[in-house]
DNA sequence: GTCACTGCAAATGCTTTGCATCTAG
DNA sequence: CTAGATGCAAAGCATTTGCAGTGAC
């Protein structure tokens, strides 16, 4: 994800406005836990302004991920997460306290992908790992 | 997933019964299309049962899953989807048709896990491919 | 002044649950 | 006979949508 003007000035440039909300959601996105939840935000945004509603925590969430500057992660808790870094990394859930981590990428996930793919358009990989962190594993 | 007589077997040693809603449940899954939604499942038996309930459908398939006869896939659609194939694999999701193809698994996916998260207890590895495939490339 | 955004409430879609009835073992 | 299964309808959640009022530019 970009600084908070960087986004700003693009949301400008797609005919959209830039709004004390959504400066205050991408300052959350910035400073917050890595992999929040649309609550997580929601909560964190209210303790500066009570009254922003989840609707508009989605609609915000929705255009960055539209505009390419937070990947949304499904990582089979019913909820989505969003995370702040689009750059090629994995992820490892833990599934005792739900703490997600970030890994490096797998180097070979695209060479996998280009040996059985024939014909098709990779857009994206993802690699999710599930376990039990040291904490948990007591 | 095992052969329906080896999966009624199973019901029996955990105390579950065997009913003809789950032998169909079973048969659907073995000889229908590869990664079937609930509701997928739900239309497949209704041809021979009309009058079975969803409800139920979800009811065997969590039992299913606790089981570990099938996995439960989680490919960011808003619903899950079912695989009677437990083996270690990947998946290709087609983002124009959602077609969901099975890959062969990464063989360093756990090398990676290995390196990266000593102290924690991996359970499993999900990695899904996103892109198009042929036919909707055009 | 316009068009997009906000907040609210209602709606949606998938999945689960409560309950009365039924049935496998 | 009895515990578990079924079907129905209602409830639960996360997310989206419709709409009237508000605000950015």
């Amino acid at each position: 994800m970009r600084p908070v003007e960087e986004l700003c000035q693009a949301l400008r440039e797609r005919g959209l406005k830039v709004t004390p909300q959504r400066r205050l959601i991408f300052e959350a996105l910035r400073d917050g836990a890595e992999h929040p939840t649309a609550e997580n935000i929601h909560h964190s945004v209210q303790e500066i302004m009570p009254d922003i509603s989840l609707a508009t925590i989605y609609h915000t969430l929705n255009d960055l991920v539209e505009m390419g500057e937070v990947m949304e992660l499904d990582l089979g808790e019913g909820r989505s997460r969003y995370d702040p870094c689009t750059d090629d990394h994995c992820h490892l859930v833990c599934l005792g306290c739900r703490r997600v981590l970030d890994l490096p990428p797998t180097t070979d996930g695209i060479e996998l992908a280009a040996e059985n793919t024939v014909g098709w358009e990779i857009v994206r990989c993802e690699v999710v790992f599930y376990g039990y962190c040291p904490n948990c594993r007591a």
